[in-house]
DNA sequence: TATTAGCACTCAACTCTTTTGAGTGCTAAC
DNA sequence: GTTAGCACTCAAAAGAGTTGAGTGCTAATA
């Protein structure tokens, strides 16, 4: 059987009916909304053919149809035009400000009132080198390292200690550090580093032991990937989503960040000259969240590092608004990187 | 009418079949239940009178009693011994872990998965005094500074430059920075402090202001109370909390975390010896809870600072393992602190 | 040959009624 | 003061009927 244009105008009026009303959609509907002047009858033929293909199914005898996960496949890939008007909250959307951390803690909380979704953002990943790096006698029994890496992501680390050390020791260490550290990519500090820093330490190896425990924690933590989220209680607004467990499940997803950042991370931006990709039903790359759909979106800063945002809702979510949203939002993420980076001048 | 012995071992009886089951009690099961060898229809007597003074109620008609408010707080208040053995879990309960932020969500999780119930852990909350403060010359055009309060709570905050400055510069400021703030609580550094401070530093006054409103906002983000919750969909688990909206907007108050931190911070301790509170329904701080009950506890720290941990479930919560919970956890927690003082020494 | 009108059929959702059973309050007897 | 007994209540469950949107099929139509 062929997929004729006739087919395709009705798939997409009933999958665009579906989105709005989440009502199954009857084929006299169609034949009123549509601009085929086709009757009812005819509609039917056709969505029995619609239904063997695949594209829609009855939720049971006598029912409309709603689209199968390949429906809204077919809807998304083929049939939705974007709004090609930018929005008019863009350039209000976010108030300008310094940390990244509050930043795109905003970013999910602005976006989630936006779409009525649950919505979720993680900081830039860089390639992470080690850009500064400094300790400081906090006072007699406490020494606070400092590491800055690339991308401004600053890390604390006190350090305790049981020896006593004066201000010359410190700057000693402190030399020794950013003569090996600095411009070291994470993964570069490893063992044998180490050990020749110990080696030109001469007396203070041990204490150098203790610090370096300490500047490793804190490295560790640097790689770990932050995600900020917002609007879960928006998963509750549609009881399509079937039983309390199933809601239960998303919700128990939604509350493991680190399950959610890897996912977010394991998506793959490459292929697609937007950035944005959309997961529908089965494609979504965690179970609890397979009656669910979710669109991610990849940001990028200047110096190349990239975050993600991604949106969870109902597979009949709107998709058109939920992407256009999403390019506006890059876009003014983008342009806000770009900014802060003219004020700041070149490195 | 007065409320005798006999009365108090009905009421107990059906509070406590209550908090196992769930359903309301009978006159039936409290005359098999309890040792007190009465028929049902005396039991059904005394019932009427506890329902009239305000202890219990019925649903509707026709209906066993279940508690009232009151009916709770009279158990908690009176009646409920506390399980005086030492939990199992006590010792292994929690990791040693070094980061404070790692610890309380990590207390945070545990306890959630312990009771079953939503938790919440507030970070100490210090009376805040600057203990050190360091401005570092990152690059060319970003000055750090790093600001260490009471209790080794580390701000840092990045500083755009438009000017050049080098290190003499820089040090120049840190000793200005030393001299005033260093052990100023954060209430003290006002306007007026600011106005003498950059009356003192002459030709630089204009970067001293770029630096100062670094320095104040990191101030800011340190009085802020840090938060840290788990467990919000164990809500989910207790539909006796009603329809979905009350369980929406328990999870929304509860994805609040500065309206949560507030109400936490509110909670008055003073006469409690434990520390421990509980707060029944309507007792609540937040209108959103009032179909919950809220216990929180205190620990403390050996400097004095003081964090608070909060557990939200039903008003048919177990208070007795909650509150044997809490004492473990807190005195856990105390236990903790003290250790990692003895290693560190003394300040 | 494609389209349509017409009709019998299906089934979830709603309403209305009945049944059930746990629980009560009251009264009279112990 | 306590208890047995009984009539009464009412939510919840189960059943019966009604409705209406929607279907598939067939025969007539363009």
């Amino acid at each position: 059987m062929e997929l004729d244009e006739r087919k395709i105008t009705i798939l997409k009026a009933i999958v665009a009916n579906y989105l709005e009303t989440g009502e199954p959609v009857g084929s006299r509907t169609i034949s009123k909304y549509s601009d085929l002047n086709l009757s009812s009858a005819t509609i039917r033929n056709e969505m029995a053919d619609l239904e063997e293909m695949g594209y829609i199914v009855q939720p049971h005898t006598s029912a409309g149809r709603i689209p199968t996960d390949a429906g809204y496949r077919f809807y998304v890939d083929r049939l939705m035009e974007e709004k090609e008007e930018v929005e008019v909250t863009n350039g209000a959307l976010l108030e300008r400000v310094d940390r990244m951390e509050v930043l795109l803690k905003q970013v999910a909380r602005v976006l989630a009132s936006n779409t009525n979704y649950a919505t979720m953002v993680t900081a830039p990943n860089y390639a992470k080198t080690v850009k500064f790096i400094q300790l400081s006698l906090v006072d007699s029994a406490n020494l606070l390292a400092v590491i800055v890496v690339d991308g401004n992501i600053i890390k604390n680390q006190m350090i305790h200690l049981n020896v006593l050390l004066d201000n010359e020791d410190v700057l000693k260490f402190n030399i020794l550090l950013n003569t090996f550290l600095q411009g070291a990519s994470l993964e570069d500090i490893n063992l044998e580093m180490i050990q020749e820093m110990k080696k030109q330490s001469g007396e203070y190896a041990d204490i150098l032991d203790h610090i370096f425990t300490g500047i490793t924690d804190a490295i560790h933590e640097a790689q770990e990937v932050d995600i900020y989220t917002s609007g879960a209680t928006n998963i509750l607004k549609y009881p399509e989503l079937g039983d309390i467990e199933k809601t239960t499940g998303l919700l128990e997803a939604f509350e493991d960040k680190e399950e959610l950042s890897h996912m977010l991370e394991g998506t793959d931006d490459s292929e697609n000259d937007s950035g944005i990709q959309i997961f529908i039903g089965e494609e979504t790359p965690v179970q609890n969240m397979k009656d669910c759909s979710l669109v991610t979106a990849t940001y990028q800063m200047p110096e190349g590092a990239k975050g993600k945002i991604g949106i969870i809702g109902p597979k009949r979510m709107d998709y058109k608004k939920v992407v256009s949203t999403l390019k506006n939002l890059t876009i003014e993420l983008d342009d806000i990187f770009k900014k802060s980076r003219e004020v700041t001048s070149d490195e």
